[in-house]
DNA sequence: ATGCCGTGGAAACCACGA
């Protein structure tokens, strides 16, 4: 079972690379963030087309958050981040897909911190830290992936020095990271490859993709009971060379069928 | 060191992203 997490950056204008990426790559699942699409322009027939069943939380020109299938309907149980009834913001689906309980999330990003933004970021993870607690108790495969916007280490950024005061990357933001982990949850990504660079996320600007001068933000947090099931996992970073593309590439894991 | 690029929406600029 392979599943995906993408950071698409606008549905509509990505469809193409959207769908060409789908064929491609090929994930059972897939968990998009950033859609910048209310609920009715969510481009359903088209990924019904490619194969994929879809939920998705819209939002007029921010945010948005979707859950793809083509291996049976994702049964939705939460649209939104538990904690908070005022948070208008479309960024957490969560599903069980074939018997495994996702959750498709995009953190806040924060800047400029400090100030309201960042205080929303720390919000927005408080929650997340109390929502994962539950998850956990759940007696099943559970996935947390998604745009964390968060760099969990120095090895996870281009030019540390450079983002220390970033909300990406201010120690607050890395330890709640940390904290999260700590619950019992395997950050997949570096369980696979330790100690090597990965990034997945490059600025459009200043050929930072080019230069190999990115950010490791998307991430796959995994359960317990996962933990021997994992076979394998990467970053599509040909994604991100290809024309119109996200700044984000495409990542993904490979579980093993019980 | 920096939104220099890109997207969406509204209005021919602005908000926002990381």
């Amino acid at each position: 079972m392979k599943i995906a997490t993408y950071n698409v950056n606008g549905i509509n204008g990505r469809l193409p690379v959207l769908l060409r990426w789908l064929k491609e790559s090929a994930p059972d699942v897939a968990c998009l963030q950033e859609l910048k699409a209310p609920h009715e322009k969510f481009p359903e027939a088209q990924i019904r087309d490619a194969g994929y069943e879809p939920i998705w939380h819209g939002q007029k020109s921010w945010n948005g958050v979707a859950i793809l299938s083509r291996i049976g309907q994702p049964e939705e149980i939460n649209r939104a981040l538990p904690g908070d009834p005022e948070d208008s913001q479309s960024r957490y689906i969560e599903a069980n897909v074939n018997g495994i309980r996702i959750a498709c999330l995009y953190l806040p990003n924060g800047n400029p911190a400090p100030g309201p933004k960042f205080d929303y970021k720390l919000g927005w993870f408080n929650r997340l830290q109390l929502h994962s607690k539950d998850l956990l108790n759940l007696d099943m495969p559970v996935i947390m992936t998604g745009d964390f916007n968060v760099m969990p280490t120095e090895l996870d950024v281009y030019k540390p020095e450079r983002w220390v005061k970033d909300a990406l990357f201010r120690p607050e933001v890395r330890a709640a990271f940390h904290e999260l982990a700590a619950q019992g949850w395997t950050d997949a990504i570096r369980k696979l490859y330790p100690g090597e660079v990965i990034y997945t996320f490059f600025d459009y600007f200043r050929n930072a993709y080019e230069r190999n001068a990115g950010l490791r933000i998307d991430h796959f947090l995994l359960n317990k009971k996962l933990d021997g099931r994992l076979l394998n996992g990467g970053v599509d970073l040909y994604v991100r060379g290809w024309e119109k593309t996200s700044d984000h590439a495409p990542v993904w894991i490979e579980l093993a069928e019980i």
